[in-house]
DNA sequence: TGCACTATGAGCTGAGCG
DNA sequence: CGCTCAGCTCATAGTGCA
């Protein structure tokens, strides 16, 4: 829901990539699975520091192992539940799954549990020695297969470390191809992080960024090479991958409904919650429901394994909006929002129809996205269709529908065809009129926040069951809140907003938020926020004791990398501006622990 | 420098069919 | 079960202009 974040810091290459997308796709390494170690100590042994059994317990409620979780108590102190936290997703990283570690070579598991948390995973590759990996005294006899890939790679001249973990990564039936195609990338990669430190941390927007490659377009070329190989290298891998690794347990309801619409409930009216989901605070998560195969098992797993709620918008409004909301939320006694929004694209939008032609079949219109139509393309289309009397042959009426379909096109006079206008996207998504009008904001400004926001019907369907709960009012957290689409729902709710910390990167869109505030006369507290990495765990604590914990966290992290409309860079959940999803489930996370407190 | 405009498919799902 | 086909998707990057 929030708009696109770009917040790239040094962190974007790594020649340590791999271990980052093992952290990122617990599909094959889910958090939850890394307590299949050892449990080795008990509660009383379990830290100098004397941690809590409350402590440890939510930490290994997340999945983290009790060992792991009582280092890095140890190592961090009790008070500092984020670096607790940054250490145990550290060990995590270094781990691997059960899968990978029957062939690795060596002892990946004593590595991960003597790893000091302060170092990152790069330095911490960086900091073995040759020796470490290759015994120097074993015998060709006595190696194994990848023990003699890597000598090989010595041979050749790369170091012994780099070699080593290239043959882990590579897999054992990698050959020296691939392998040297791995190390060489790798070799870029390192000279890409020297690269990014000169960079200063790319902030908010992509402005930075842009100064930086202005004035040396190869810097550029070299920044983006990089990337493109990293990512073509992911996508060779996923191909290369067991195709049963692949199965994605989540299952997208056709019709797409949820645990039921208004008017028409779904027979499932129960859901059991694990007991470490069950809030407070509650928590309410959304994304793109056709993202990439197993994002949504990933980002189930991080969320208690709660399965995700899939929603067709078109259930709510006349513009389809497919979702997935994870949430912690009652699903019985939901009610919608009044009035009951048009249904129909001729109900919402009059005047075309008096220009629909019959052959036009469409009662509700597609997804919005934050681009529309060109000039060019309805100009076409116009062509395309004024030659025949409202009757064009089958072949014109086909390409002029796929047309409209995928962009969304009304019909606004004889044989033409237009793009949706900002004001009437608003009004279909459930916002105000005017919601992202005015106040120096763009055109193009304004179709990005409405295309990247909650349909707020849907969401208010949702969050209704709130409030009964909460009579006098809600503190919310609200993540990636974009144009608040979840303020905006829970006021129409009629939910009093005590307190709203709001995290949004873009500045368009907390004005439109601040404006939309002080327009609705709220009598609460506004906070913003503008990068979500600022919500530290110190942050989360002040703010907890000033409010007194909050009773709602609400958001959508960017799907720039999910979604089907990126033709450039789907990368997945470990995308630049997707991966921010961990940023969510690290803040829940915190809040649960101070709030646990 | 900011903004408007434009061109750019892949990847996935499900229906239909043999 | 496998194949084909149709349909859909919170976008990105380059260019030109004021």
């Amino acid at each position: 829901m929030g708009s696109n974040v770009e917040n790239e810091g040094s962190d974007s290459f790594n020649w340590d990539t791999e271990d980052e997308q093992e952290f990122m796709l617990p599909s094959r390494a889910s958090p939850r699975c890394f307590g299949n170690g050892v449990v080795g100590c008990s509660d009383e042994a379990s830290s100098s520091t004397g941690a809590s059994t409350k402590l440890i317990s939510h930490f290994v409620g997340m999945g983290f192992s009790r060992d792991m979780v009582c280092k890095a108590i140890d190592d961090n102190g009790e008070g500092k539940t984020d670096a607790i936290l940054e250490t145990l997703l550290t060990y995590s990283a270094l781990e691997k799954s059960p899968s990978e570690r029957e062939d690795v070579a060596y002892e990946g598991e004593q590595l991960a549990s003597d790893f000091s948390s302060s170092e990152s995973a790069g330095d911490f590759l960086d900091d073995f020695s040759d020796e470490d990996y290759l015994g120097g005294e074993d015998t060709d006899e006595n190696l194994s297969e990848m023990e003699k890939t890597s000598k090989q790679l010595v041979c050749m001249g790369y170091p012994a470390a780099e070699a080593a973990i290239a043959v882990e990564r590579c897999g054992p039936d990698a050959s020296i191809i691939e392998l040297t195609d791995f190390l060489s990338a790798a070799q870029m990669a390192k000279a890409a992080d020297a690269l990014l430190e000169e960079l200063p941390r790319f902030g908010s927007s992509g402005e930075q960024r842009q100064n930086y490659f202005n004035g040396d377009p190869r810097k550029k070329k070299r920044f983006y090479a990089d990337d493109n190989w990293e990512r073509k290298r992911h996508k060779q891998r996923e191909r290369r991958r067991d195709p049963d690794e692949e199965i994605d347990s989540t299952i997208i309801p056709n019709p797409m409904i949820g645990f039921g619409i208004p008017g028409e409930p779904c027979r499932r009216h129960q859901r059991t919650l694990p007991n470490e989901a069950i809030g407070p605070p509650y928590f309410y998560y959304e994304n793109v429901a056709l993202a990439p195969k197993g994002v949504w098992s990933t980002i189930s797993s991080y969320l208690y394994e709660i399965k995700p709620e899939f929603v067709d918008s078109k259930y709510f409004s006349a513009a389809a909006r497919k979702r997935g909301y994870i949430h912690n939320l009652p699903i019985s006694n939901r009610y919608p929002l009044l009035p009951i929004p048009p249904q129909t694209i001729h109900e919402a939008l009059p005047m075309t129809k008096n220009w629909w032609p019959s052959w036009d079949s469409r009662t509700k219109l597609n997804c919005l996205q934050t681009c529309l139509a060109s000039a060019r393309l309805t100009d076409r289309l116009r062509k395309a269709v004024e030659d025949y009397n409202n009757e064009p042959p089958l072949t014109i009426q086909k390409y002029v529908m796929e047309q409209c379909r995928k962009w969304n096109l009304v019909w606004v006079g004889r044989n033409k065809l237009a793009p949706l206008e900002p004001d009437e996207i608003e009004s279909l998504l459930g916002f105000p009129k005017n919601h992202t009008r005015g106040g120096g904001i763009s055109r193009t400004d304004r179709l990005k926040g409405l295309g990247n926001s909650f349909q707020v019907d849907t969401v208010a369907y949702h969050l209704s069951v709130l409030k009964e709960m909460f009579p006098s009012g809600m503190t919310v957290l609200s993540l990636f809140s974009g144009i608040g689409g979840a303020e905006v729902a829970l006021h129409r709710l009629g939910i009093h907003l005590k307190t709203v910390v709001s995290v949004e990167i873009s500045e368009t869109s907390r004005n439109i938020l601040r404006s939309w505030w002080e327009s609705t006369n709220q009598r609460g507290n506004l906070i913003d926020i503008d990068d979500v990495q600022k919500l530290d765990a110190d942050k989360l604590e002040q703010l907890i004791n000033s409010f007194g914990g909050f009773d709602l966290i609400v958001g959508g992290s960017p799907c720039n990398n999910l979604s089907g409309s990126n033709r450039i860079s789907r990368d997945g959940l470990e995308g630049k501006h997707s991966s921010l999803f961990f940023e969510y489930f690290r803040i829940l996370n915190q809040v649960k622990v101070i709030m646990a407190k």
